[in-house]
DNA sequence: TATGAATGAGCTTTCATTCAT
DNA sequence: AATGAATGAAAGCTCATTCAT
C-alpha cells in the first residue's frame, strides 16, 4: 500500500515547509529554463534534494506539483492586488489600478510571473481553459461594471478582457529581450491605450 | 560534422514532399496535443510513417524539424498576409488589415496557428527573442508610419505593437475555449479597440 | 547540472555492492567481447540486471562507468605491486619486481588487464595521454633512479620506460592467441632482455 | 537481387579508384577520431560523398572496407620496409634496419600508422590472432637468423619480437602526447636497446 | 517524515545495410 | 557506376513513479 500525497487538512508545519520549498524550486527552474525543462531531477537539484523521492512523496503526481505552483503564484498576484483594485473608486481607476498592479508585480516577482506563464503556455493552448476564464474574469467584471456604471463604451467584455490579460502578461516575454525595460512606463502605455480604447466615445 | 539530412539546393521531389509530409504531420501533433507531447514516435505515427527513422532520415535533427514547421508556418501567414496589408492605403488601414488578415488566417489554419505558438512557447520565454522581435517588427513598422503620417497620436511603438501582435495572437487559445468564437467579430473588436487607441485624439 | 548518479561521499553498502557487481560485469564483457561491444544493454545482461536503467542509476553515464572501471582495475594493480617492487633494494630490483608482478597480476586477472587495455586502446590514440604518462611514469622513475645510482647506462627513460611498459601490456595480446603460454617464462624473458639493455655497460 | 561488392579481378579503372578513395578516408577518420568513431557516415562526410551508400557498393560490408585499409597500410610498409631490410648484411643490421624504417615510416605517414594501430586495437584483443603473428613474424625471422648465425644470445624469439614490434608501434602513441618528439633519436635509442638486449653476451 | 533502490516506458539519434531504379 | 529512399535495431539517456523500509 503507497501512500499518497498527504490530503490537505492534515498536514504538518514540516510538510507545509517542504512542499513550499519544492514549490519555490519549481518556479526558479521553470522561470529560469522554462516549463519543457522542469523535470523532477532538476527541481530536485534546484532544491538541494538527494532525490527526487521526496517530491513524490510530497505531491501526488507532477500535475498536483504544478497545480500547487500556480495556485502559489496566483495566491501571490492575488494577495498583491486585491487592495489596490479595491480602492479604486470607479471602472477606469480599477483597471488602472489591476494594469500598473500587474506590472508591479512583475517587476517584482519576474520569476513567478515567468512560471506561471510558463505552465499556462507549457501545456500550449491545452490547460482546461476554465482557469484562462478564471484569470480574464477579473478583467472581464472591471469592464462589465464600467459599461454598466456608463464609464465604458459598448464593446465585447471577453474579447477586449482577453487582450488587456495578454497585454498585461506581455511584459515578462518583453522583459526578456529588454531586460532594462521600465515596466511602470509599460504600464502607463498600457493604461493610455485601454483608457482611449475603452471609454465612452466622446461625441 | 556528420552525414546528415540532404542540404536545401539538391532536394529531390520525392524528399522534398516527403519532409511536407511530416512537417505537415508535426503541426497536427503540436496542434492537437501540444509542444510537449510532439515526440517523432507520434509525429511519424501521425503520418502513417513505418518508423520514426524517416523523420531523422530527412532532418538533421529535432530541431531542423521544429524550424522547419516555424519556417513553413511562417512563409504561409506572410503569403496571406502581404498583398491584404499592401493594399490599405493608409497605416490605419493597414493596421486594421492586418489585424482582420491574422483572424482570418486563423480561422482557417488554426493548426498551422496554434503550432506556431506552441512553438514560441514551447521553450516559454525562452526563444531567441529575435524571432520574437522580427514578428513584431511588422506591426511596429505600421505604427511608426502612422505617427510619422500624423495619423496616429504619440506612443511608444514597441509597447502597442506588442499588444497588438499579443491580441492577434490569443484568438486561438481563445477559440480553444471557446470553439464557436466569430472569428471575424473578435476582429472587429481588436480593430475599434486599437483605432480608438491609438488614434490622433480628436479635440 | 542534473540530479545523476550519487556522490562519493555518501554511497550506502548496497549502493557499492551494486556498484562493484557492475564495474564487475563491464570488465567481462570489455575482456570477452571488446569495448566497442560493451553496450548498457550487454552489461546489464551480464550482470543478471532486468535492465539497464539500473547502470544509469548508479553511474551518471557511460564516462562514469568506464572511469571507474579503469579506477578499479589501477587500484588492484597498485595494491599488488607496490609492496613487491617496494621490497626490492635496488633499481634492477624493482625493474625486475614491476615486470613479474605484472606478468603475475595477468597472469591472475587476465580480465581485469584485457578491461583496462581495451579502456586505454578503445578511443584509439585517444585517451587524453595524461593518463599513459602516469602508467609510463612508475618505470620511468625506476629507470631514473637506476641511472643516478650508476646501475644503469645512459639512455632515455622516457623511451625505454614506454618500451617496457608496452613489453608488459602484450602480455594479455600474446595469451590471447597462445593460451597456454607460460607467463613466468614470457616475464624472465623480458628481465633478461631489459637488464641487458639497460645495464652499465661491462668493460 | 543485390549486388554487393565486385569481386577483385573485373575490378575498372572507375571502382578501383573510388575503393582507394574511400579507403584514404577511411585511414583519415580513424587517424583522426579512432576506430570507434568510424562510421559510414563519417567516413562518407570525409570523403565527400553524399551518401553511404556509395561505400556499401563498393564494399561487402565494414568488415571488408576495414580489411581493405588494413590491406593498404600494410602493403605501404611493405614497400618501404622491404628494401632496406633487404638490404642489410646481417641480422643486427637487418633489426636496425626494420627498427629504423618503420620509426621513419610512423614520421612520415602517421595516418597510416594510426589507423593500423587503430584497427588492431580497435576490436581490442579480438582481432583473430594470425594477422598479429603475421606482423610479428618478420622480426621473428630476423631474429631466428640472427641465433642461427651465432650473431645474437639465445632467447624466446616469439617474446623478444613481439617486444620488438609493440615497441615500434608505440610511437605513433608517443607522439600523440609528444607531438615534436624525434622520431629518429627515438629509433636511435631502441636499435641500442635490443642491440644490448640480444647481441651474443661478451664473456 | 524521509529515503535509497529500482523500474518500465519513452526519448532522440546513430548504426550498417537493403530496395529499387 | 551510381544514387535516392528507406529501414529495423540498437545506442545512451531521462522521464515520473513505485517498492520497501
Amino acid at each position: 500500500m503507497t501512500v499518497t500525497a498527504v490530503d490537505r487538512s492534515s498536514r504538518s508545519v514540516t510538510a507545509t515547509a517542504r512542499r513550499s520549498q519544492i514549490v519555490a524550486a519549481t518556479i526558479e527552474v521553470i522561470a529560469d529554463l522554462g516549463y519543457g525543462q522542469a523535470s523532477f531531477a532538476r527541481i530536485a537539484d534546484r532544491a538541494g534534494l538527494s532525490s527526487t523521492r521526496l517530491i513524490s512523496y510530497h505531491f501526488a503526481g507532477k500535475d498536483e506539483l504544478i497545480a500547487a505552483v500556480a495556485a502559489d503564484v496566483l495566491a501571490s498576484i492575488g494577495q498583491y492586488m486585491t487592495q489596490r483594485v479595491g480602492a479604486a473608486t470607479n471602472a477606469a481607476g480599477r483597471l488602472r489600478a489591476y494594469i500598473e498592479g500587474m506590472a508591479e508585480f512583475t517587476a517584482t516577482h519576474p520569476g513567478k510571473m515567468k512560471a506561471l506563464l510558463g505552465i499556462f503556455m507549457g501545456g500550449a493552448l491545452h490547460h482546461d481553459g476554465a482557469q484562462d476564464r478564471r484569470v480574464v474574469g477579473h478583467v472581464e467584471a472591471i469592464l462589465r461594471q464600467g459599461q454598466a456604471d456608463g464609464e465604458f463604451r459598448s464593446f465585447d467584455p471577453l474579447v477586449v478582457g482577453t487582450v488587456v490579460q495578454r497585454a498585461v502578461e506581455g511584459l515578462p516575454f518583453l522583459l526578456e529581450s529588454v531586460p532594462d525595460l521600465d515596466c511602470a512606463a509599460y504600464a502607463r502605455e498600457l493604461v493610455d491605450l485601454f483608457e482611449l480604447g475603452t471609454r465612452r466615445t466622446p461625441s
